[in-house]
DNA sequence: TGTACATCAGTGAACGCGCGTTCACTGATGTAC
DNA sequence: TGTACATCAGTGAACGCGCGTTCACTGATGTAC
């Protein structure tokens, strides 16, 4: 039953949508290549006419993941992408969210493929937050150097948010101290 | 075969070691029970007279991780534990590093018994910190805040710099930037 | 434009494998007398 | 202190299961004439 190139893309589109979101709501490891062909609407012996095997995918997937959170991001200015990022509706739906907050503990014991497409979509967040800051202060100025300390720390209070018990103080607490520090930051910035 | 109380403590005791470093160098699901009693030194079946299940032993695991990251940073300041903290030593040791960079990702999928050693962990690193930082400031000026948004920063840069490719210059850079700005975070305190 | 055939995406059964867990068994330890 | 027996940590084979991957097959699509 071949089909047509059209659909064939639309095929290899639907799974890796499918699996970005699952890779990030269950991990690598949580996801079967049988469940997630299942999902898409196909068997799961077709996987391997997509991809040479779920290692691949992985890298793809998560490549995917980060292009769906920049374009999340574009258009707003640093201080609303942080407020955006550092909030409990995204750290409680893992599966739309940033990859970075999801998988990067994972990613880092995968091949450099995929580890490859994380360092890729860090640089992309990077670039955006960058830009946006330096367009509040002279040039030189670090604008770099506080793009990666806001994301770190944006990074961290999603990640130790998340492994909290539902629901706990702590795992709020972290929140709100460090969307106000990193509020603080882009204010300071701001005012020079 | 029954062995002494005293043999079987030690026993736990050096699964649960064993499992710990294992567990922060490859992920939860990265340890098979079989490996992990193989290196123990014991059967795979006798797993079974120390823990419930494995999901039992990964709780287990967890909170010792914390307590030996703890350890590690007793006895230091705030500044020179951020600094062991956010280090390329730290980055490249996972299986003796911190449970919070190495495995929080994966902790939020965990069931809660998991979740509230994670939660416990951070809190006491926590407490470590904001104790150092509360001995330089007013009290009431916020030590706590300060301390959550640096283990976040630290954390952040630990897991985004591990999610790189071994070499990259932007796993570099993260730990740099990330580092000069809690040092600037904490000088700051200390200036007040 | 129409025909003949090669291509290949999808199907679903099957592969070997390693996983977490169970269980009957062994025999030294711990305990009751 | 010595003896008889119950306890239980460790053993290793076995369990069912789901995993990633392979493969022979189907039949519509794409292509060459």
């Amino acid at each position: 039953m071949r089909i047509t190139k059209e659909k064939y893309e639309e095929n290899h589109e639907r799974i890796v949508a499918i699996a970005s979101e699952m890779f990030r709501e269950r991990g690598f490891d949580g996801v079967s290549v049988a469940e997630l062909m299942e999902r898409a609407g196909l068997t799961h012996g077709g996987f391997y006419n997509h991809f040479r095997s779920k290692e691949d995918l992985i890298a793809e997937a998560a490549a995917r993941g980060f292009g769906e959170t920049l374009e999340r991001y574009a258009g707003h200015d640093a201080l609303s992408a942080i407020e955006l990022y550092i909030s409990r509706q995204h750290r409680d739906a893992r599966g739309q969210g940033c990859p970075a907050a999801a998988l990067s503990c994972e990613a880092a014991r995968q091949p450099d493929e995929t580890r490859s497409a994380f360092a890729a979509g860090i640089e992309n967040l990077l670039r955006a937050f960058e830009g946006d800051i330096a367009r509040n202060q002279p040039p030189g100025a670090g604008s770099r150097a506080l793009a990666i300390s806001l994301l770190a720390q944006a990074v961290g209070a999603v990640v130790l948010s998340r492994a909290c018990p539902d629901g706990s103080s702590l795992a709020d607490e972290i929140l709100d101290a460090c969307l106000d520090d990193c509020r603080d930051a882009i204010a300071a910035v701001r005012e020079q």
